[in-house]
DNA sequence: TGTACATCAGTGAACGCGCGTTCACTGATGTAC
DNA sequence: TGTACATCAGTGAACGCGCGTTCACTGATGTAC
């Protein structure tokens, strides 16, 4: 709890203080992810996420500029935690359509057990992405870790378009991650198997 | 505007009645999907309804119980509305396989001409269809118009398993269509096309 | 080391707003006799 | 045909609520001398 005073010149400004609090936007954040997922996007209120932080509810004006700004950062949070879902799934797979693949399987993962953050990342809540330059950079490399696997594809001579592709790919499992959280699948189209072999049913079925 | 007694034992409980407004639950109806079209369905409240049916904001609830069953008529509609998209896109084609994919792209341009209609359709603003029948009915009807297409893939002996088949073609086109709604696909990745044509190629380039 | 001062993360009260919904009502329309 | 009555679609005021945000403030922490 003393005075971290030696690395906090360093430190950028997206990152926690220590004076009062500890580190008071990591906890919003975090506060703000309990609601996400306990209560969906439409209890993500920032009063109430200062309330989860144990805090008043002014207090998160000292570090997101306006509500939309703490949108903003938790919709990075998950754009994050998608990239890492689709790494993990694919790791260590080095065939380029079965990691592919693998990383679509990754992506509904991802959408199954975070629904409420998928819809926060593409829904209307935060209407211009480039408005928010950090989650913007955030989107962007989850939408690389697809383009890049096409690429090998096509490097590799099992496809003629890499970036047709990859929107193919991309719409093929945003797609079926969305029926999913929605509800539109219905459970006995299922047939007994859990999500992961589902998804890789569906993905390839259609995949190249 | 006179007493239009004649048929009025005959109509179902959905439809207007000709007291005072004329027919105020279509007019609800048509000042709702104003709103949803003009500013999303973040803007769509009971009472801006009444306002731009040019009623008090009470009047609603002599025809819709509560906000929800606004709501699921208006969803209703959307459903109702993409399967005719979907038909009059596939209209006259025989060929199973060119018949899935014009119903696809009528899918997707439904979908970018009315995207307010398709998060409404299918976000969380409706927690369970099911809680409104004549909705869950539209939506498996909509539903019905692209797996009797893959069934008549399975008959013509194109495809394994229709099912399977009508699944993975749902999401393509649902998450092409979220995207593009969702502004995800970058402009200069359609390369100068319209909707129609990119549609088309992101289908073809999956399908089977 | 001690003291005066500056900084700034948090507080608590208050603002104006729009929401869904309830209530008692009004008055036009429909109907029985 | 005329009249008394029943029905019911619409009104207008009001409710309690939670929201985002502003404001003047407090008090802990950091810093210059």
């Amino acid at each position: 709890m003393s005075s971290r005073k030696t690395d906090g010149r360093t430190r950028s400004s997206t990152t926690g203080r220590h004076y009062h609090h500890g580190n008071l936007r990591a906890a919003l954040i975090v506060a703000a992810t309990a609601i996400l997922k306990k209560n969906g996007v439409g209890a993500l209120t920032l009063r109430a996420v200062a309330r989860g932080a144990g805090v008043s509810q002014t207090a998160p004006y000292r570090h997101f500029k306006d509500k939309s700004e703490l949108l903003a950062a938790l919709a990075g949070e998950g754009f994050a935690g998608l990239t890492a879902a689709m790494l993990a799934a694919a790791d260590g797979i080095k065939d380029p359509t079965a990691r592919l693949r693998a990383l679509g399987r990754g992506y509904v993962i991802f959408a199954v057990a975070n629904p409420a953050y998928l819809r926060l990342m593409f829904g209307p809540e935060i209407p211009e992405k480039s408005a928010h330059p950090e989650l913007q950079t955030k989107a962007d490399a989850a939408y690389a870790v697809l383009s890049s696997a096409t690429k090998f594809q096509y490097e590799s001579g099992s496809v003629a378009d890499p970036d047709l592709a990859a929107v193919a790919s991309w719409s093929l499992v945003h797609g079926l991650a969305n029926l999913l959280i929605d509800g539109q699948i219905k459970p006995e189209a299922l047939e007994g198997m859990d999500i992961d072999s589902f998804a890789d049913r569906v993905i390839s079925f259609l995949a190249i």
